[in-house]
RNA sequence: GUGGGCGUAGCUCAAAGGCAGAGCAUCGGACUGUGGCUCCGACUGUUGCGGGUUCAAGUCCCGUCGCUCACCCCA
């Protein structure tokens, strides 16, 4: 149809009927957090450009093409946020969040904004729920935050996903690993895709990321990070797939998964479906042991993970079963009756149930016929002999029996029926 | 930024150069105070937009915009 303004490429209107959905599967995910101990922080949408650039990494893609940037009225720059955790640890510090027991457990829920083409699973606003713990560097907090994240999933019902994780080293090491992957790619280097070939100066690590199937499989061939981890990556990633094998955690080690942000450390991870198409991971994370102290703080590790909610709602949207909530729709007949129905409702919504009257003078036909096609489950008949009478007749749309009597009679039924 | 597919009624789609249609949805009637089922009726169009070819274009050609999927990148 042919409308005066029309929404801008990749951002979305969600409304009735996906929007239960969302309502469902937000508070499954929030209520399963708090369970954890994760306290939720609201956090600006907009923060200073300089954020991002010195967390996400100045040669990431996100940074150089995707953000929405914009100068205010007084010249600052401005951003609208690509992703969460960098707010999270700039609140954290400012805030001085530090100074609670450790590990302080914080999760945040809102859009995220990327100028990209959009696609399947894929927007310019998107919506994730971001977690974030602080303070601890042990693997135990690793295993834990797996465990929550499958947790999350199973509370939602989603099944058939695959847990992948990884270790991308530390300062430490993972210098030396891409040394010896630019090694083992120099000489082949004219075999390589032409993204391969700008991946090898630019992020090396993406190489193994590559599909071609000339780079795949020359990727076989090429060292894995998982070899070259230092004493103290090594020993972190053993005892964290030690813990999640005890815990009967299924997982797969991905020797070539690794990380867009410069801010990752040691464990990396990926929970995916093959449902959703190319953009398949519907929940990833991992480990940034430095950001905190190159914001500004002293050496605090920590770790999170965010989930993306567009594509948790593709994948539960056919499954989900959205049962009505209880619903009563109110005829009257008469002009003399309708504030009497609307007395009635708000008596009936007191009782936390959803009430509404009809609106317009039509039959009696097509205000139950109305009724039934809002899904309601009771309509209450509200006309002048009824009015008289002080009475109402409430006919359950269900079995189709119509009974009579006051309104209090009508309501303990309800309260029986729920 | 690059490449593929698709744009016809509110929605899903027909019409293979010759009168723009069907189903669903919506609204109303059959039934004056009783829904669903059935039947009847009404409604909706600059065929995304602009140009070209043709006696004739929804259909063919060019351009453009939009949507979509994929690449890049990433949740």
């Amino acid at each position: 149809m042919l409308v005066k303004y029309n929404r801008l490429k990749g951002f979305c209107d969600i409304i009735p009927p996906d929007i239960h959905i969302w309502h469902t599967v937000e508070q499954i995910i929030i209520d399963k957090l708090k369970q954890y101990g994760y306290e939720e922080m609201r956090l600006p949408i907009v923060e200073s450009t300089d954020l991002f650039y010195r967390g996400i990494g100045e040669g990431t893609d996100i940074v150089e093409k995707e953000m929405y940037t914009f100068n205010d009225r007084a010249g600052r720059s401005l951003t609208l946020r690509p992703e969460g955790t960098a707010s999270a640890v700039r609140a954290y510090l400012e805030n001085q969040l530090f100074n609670r027991p450790a590990p302080q457990r914080f999760f945040y829920y809102g859009p995220m904004f990327r100028y990209e083409r959009p696609q399947k699973g894929r927007l310019r606003q998107f919506y994730q729920i971001g977690v974030e713990a602080f303070g601890i560097g042990a693997s135990s907090l690793d295993a834990e935050m797996l465990f929550m994240a499958r947790s999350i999933l199973d509370a939602i019902g989603l099944d058939s996903l695959t847990t992948e994780i990884n270790s991308i080293g530390c300062s430490a090491c993972r210098p030396n690993f891409i040394k010896l992957l630019k090694d083992y790619y120099r000489d082949k280097l004219d075999k390589l895709c032409a993204d391969c070939k700008r991946r090898y100066d630019k992020n090396p690590l993406r190489i193994l990321d590559c599909k071609v199937p000339n780079c795949v499989e020359l990727k076989n061939e090429a060292p894995a990070i998982r070899h070259c981890l230092c004493q103290d990556c090594k020993g972190h990633f053993e005892m964290l797939i030690r813990y999640i094998e005890e815990y009967g955690l299924s997982f797969q080690i991905n020797d070539r998964l690794v990380r867009g942000f410069d801010y990752y450390t040691k464990t990396a991870f990926e929970i995916t479906t093959d449902k959703l198409g190319a953009q398949n991971a519907v929940l990833a994370g991992g480990r940034y042991d430095y950001l905190v102290e190159q914001f500004g703080g002293t050496n605090t590790p920590a770790i999170g993970f965010a989930i993306g909610m567009e594509r948790i709602v593709d994948l539960i949207k056919d499954r989900i079963n959205m049962s009505n909530p209880l619903r009563i729709f109110i005829c009257h007949l008469g002009d003399e009756t309708f504030i009497h129905a609307q007395k009635i409702a708000d008596e009936i919504r007191r009782y936390n149930i959803v009430a509404e009257t009809n609106h317009g003078s039509t039959s009696l036909k097509n205000q139950i016929r109305r009724a039934d096609r809002l899904g309601a489950r009771y309509v209450l008949i509200l006309g002048s002999d009824e009015l008289k009478a002080n009475k109402i007749k409430w006919k359950d749309l269900q079995t189709g029996s119509q009974y009579e009597g006051a309104l209090d009679e009508f309501v303990r039924h309800l309260c029986i029926e729920r």
